[in-house]
DNA sequence: GAAGGTTTGTCTAATGTCTGTAGAGAGTCT
DNA sequence: AGACTCTCTACAGACATTAGACAAACCTTC
């Protein structure tokens, strides 16, 4: 049940001509609780939807109810706007990387989203997609994430240029193939509190381009969800995104709930950081392991930089587990 | 069993609030000690963290509460009465709107990313770019958020479906045309703390589809930075997507900060609680007025719901300003 | 075409309800 | 002693109610 406010941003109807239809055409008599404040239901929602749309299309508002009060049949002509068509400037390959992380740079600074886009058509021009993103594409964002915490980048410019790449690699994600299974998937994602999440998902991107079965849980993920998840899916391995310094410690602590819960699923760590998080985890499962008994003879997997070699580590894990 | 200042702290929910929601609700009755201390148990920090998620989703708390109270199972609004008659005339071409959103969350929580592709699909089949966000994947982030809210959805399963919307507005906003010049831009972002982005960028897509210059600049940005950027590109107008009640406050914080500055830049709210930072702004906005005697004729601008009115209401705010 | 009536979205005024927060005064715990 | 908790009361601001008014748009009819 909704409040005629909700009921009004929820119909596309404003509150007082909620109200003015009611009075005058019947057209929802919603409950009302003690106080008589007004009580919509999913019902009468859609009967003010469908309203709408009749007087949008240029229907009087009194024939409008009147039909819907009858009940009628009524047929609205559909009129889709055709697709823009993408037009996408030719490449000029040629620059030499630290020129096009630069060029990254200096086109963030300029909040030039034009130039930002040729700077990333270029990148992408020089080669493979993992090649481009190894290459160009991540050295960028670190570039911009030092210009940033050097104070020569404002936020917005950061956000913007950041989402130019996200964009880019969710286009690049969604071009791969799609043949995913719904379950005994590869799970990748970020601990709790860690948000850069563009590694991860260039990992992921790559990984699906080689036809690994891959669910992308995003940035900030609490231990509970990652578990959850692992179980829900039966997943064949969990990969877990370290970026900064700070990630270490949440990511070592996804990796031991994971562990205590599902002892048998492979946990690999990735990105900057995914060396000393690995190093954490196993001296913290050393000195558990002795106290407890327990025992893992898998050594926990930090993937290697460049992503065609990630992925391939991942590829290898996986078979071996079956 | 915690006292009230540790379940305040575990909960979200502060201490007196606490206990007005017991008071007013009985959303709980924890036990209490001889000296008539409360003692809240696992379960009462439980539903005491629904009813708080609940109510940040929008819901008013007395339904929430109620909500819970009757046996916590929250039906989705969409089929608490199967078979309503005939009442409703809906257009007949294709899937009805429910069952895409439907469809969309039912794949949410099977973490099955195949078919929540295959469900994006059929959205963006049913039309241009702007017809399917509005019929289709809007409501379903929305319907996304509520059953995350009640409980009935876990944050993977939240972060992946939401990625997935992302990367097909990512995709979207990619394929428009893209002739935008350095400045003179429109600044399309979220206020500080807010989070909840895909509003903005399926706009800010819409607007681009459309030949504006839109500068997207993502979720969770300072007021300084949007001053800085606003004036660094002689911003045509600013765009701040309001989603949440608690994005009301921020948004309205990021209006004045741009509005002291740069007195002639047209500001716009856009989103679910739109009208409501309107409203809050157009009122301090008088209060301040009378004291300082500055003044302005133009009205905030709030954005209607459908994104191809959005935009052309965008396009003449614009317009009229040369 | 002008005059006059109807339709329709929006607005105002006066009033009431809902909800988060705050304070007073007294008791409990460590 | 100081931090914490209790109950009860109070209050501001957001949100709701009704009733009536009004201007623009549209339709008759002369």
């Amino acid at each position: 049940m909704y409040t005629i406010k909700q009921a009004a941003s929820r119909s596309g109807v404003s509150v007082p001509l909620l109200r003015a239809w009611e009075r005058r055409y019947r057209i929802v008599e919603p409950a009302r609780t003690a106080a008589g404040y007004r009580l919509y239901d999913e019902a009468a929602l859609e009967r003010l939807r469908t309203m709408r749309r009749l007087v949008d299309a240029g229907w009087t508002p009194s024939t409008a109810a009147e039909a819907i009060l009858a009940g009628q049949q009524i047929d609205l002509p559909v009129t889709p706007t055709p697709a823009t068509g993408s037009t996408v400037p030719g490449p000029a390959a040629g620059l030499p990387r630290d020129d096009l992380v630069e060029a990254f740079v200096a086109a963030a600074m300029a909040f030039d989203a034009d130039r930002l886009e040729r700077v990333l058509d270029r990148m992408f021009a020089t080669g493979s997609f993992e090649a481009a993103a190894d290459a160009h594409l991540l050295p960028a964002l670190v570039a911009l994430g030092d210009a940033w915490a050097s104070g020569r980048l404002n936020i917005a410019a950061e956000h913007a240029a950041s989402h130019a790449a996200l964009r880019r690699l969710a286009v690049a994600y969604q071009a791969a193939s799609r043949a995913a299974p719904a379950d005994r998937v590869v799970l990748v994602g970020m601990p709790p509190t860690a948000r850069h999440e563009l590694g991860a998902l260039a990992f992921s991107t790559a990984a699906r381009r080689a036809g690994l079965p891959v669910l992308y849980l995003g940035p900030d993920l609490p231990v509970a969800d990652w578990v959850a998840t692992a179980r829900r899916t039966a997943a064949r391995a969990a990969v877990i995104g370290v970026v900064t310094g700070a990630d270490v410690r949440p990511a070592v602590d996804v990796a031991e709930g994971l562990e205590a819960e599902l002892p048998e699923l492979p946990i690999l760590f990735g990105g900057r950081s995914a060396q000393r998080a690995g190093a954490a985890f196993a001296a913290r499962r050393e000195s558990g392991a002795a106290a407890a008994g327990a025992r893992r003879s898998r050594p926990p997997e930090v993937l290697p930089e460049p992503l065609v070699e990630a992925v391939a580590a991942l590829e290898a894990v996986i078979r071996t587990e079956g």
